[in-house]
DNA sequence: CCAATAGTCTACTAATTTAATAGATTTAAT
DNA sequence: ATTAAATCTATTAAATTAGTAGACTATTGG
């Protein structure tokens, strides 16, 4: 499951991503828009800068802005900031590899084999949707609302 | 992530596929063998007997046996019973759909097209790998073992 | 019938993670 | 100096996960 915390950094991203091209734009915005606790967002958004994607500026008139193109800014790098490995056992992690503590014998693990394909069909999808997509998707939807997607709920 | 519960409730299944000509197997064998610790196994035994895929016979001579054929038990069956949606946001499951707290409007929501190709793309390999996938693929491991497997970790 | 063995039921607890909240502090603009 | 904004430290509340304890029930074999 995706936490929380991960859907609001992405949707806060996101709307940094709208918002881009009017600089700086302030936390509690960003809280309003996006209906995100304002104190829980702070704490995400300095996660996020932490880790190199956002730039903040202090004082009146601050605020944040991305510090990389949204078209390199995939959705699987941020969930991994904010919630860690995309892998459903850390066995199975590229960046985060970690030996699950019930093996016995990681060489011979069935479970493990499975839950390979899994985080790699995973990390395939959120490896390569930036938000660029994830804005362009919104503008798509936006518009065609008459005419819903085809994909089954 | 996989809970350890879903995790054990997969290794105490295919222990019993692999005993499946055996009879009954008893709580502790599977606990002893698997190391499960052996109280928190009964509570997965009960929960995966009342979604009907095992059996159980009382008293002295007693044990656990699978009630359907394990190339009819998928994966993504048995994680559901234990651990709920495979879909990593309420809105995208096929089964357990809900809407999400903080959606603002499901229609436009730019997440969960993304996170509806994550679901499917896990549904299709965790609902087309049965126990008896799972079977195979460690008699393999265990005679390949001098010469591992192509992936990558 | 009774002792031993094995599943079942109810209830609790302990640890961890998730989702926040509160309040003081620092920084910059006007 | 005042105001608006980010930041830091600390705490808390709720939920989930992982496990434990102990009494109860059913079956077998002597």
């Amino acid at each position: 499951m995706l936490s929380k915390k991960a859907k609001y950094a992405l949707k806060a991203l996101l709307y940094l991503t709208k918002q881009q091209q009017a600089g700086l734009v302030n936390i509690s915005d960003i809280a309003e828009k996006e209906r995100i606790p304002k104190k829980f967002l702070e704490a995400i958004l300095v996660d996020l800068k932490t880790n190199g994607i956002l730039h903040s500026v202090r004082g009146k008139k601050g605020g944040y802005s991305l510090s990389k193109e949204p078209s390199e800014i995939s959705v699987g790098n941020i969930i991994r900031m904010i919630d860690g490995p995309l892998a459903p056992i850390p066995c199975v992690s590229h960046l985060y590899y970690r030996k699950c503590d019930e093996c016995q014998d990681e060489a011979t693990c069935e479970i493990r084999i499975v839950m390979k394909k899994v985080r790699d069909a995973t990390a395939a999808i959120l490896d390569e949707t930036f938000l660029t997509d994830l804005e362009a998707l919104n503008a798509y939807l936006q518009v065609e609302t008459q005419e819903p997607l085809d994909f089954q709920i």
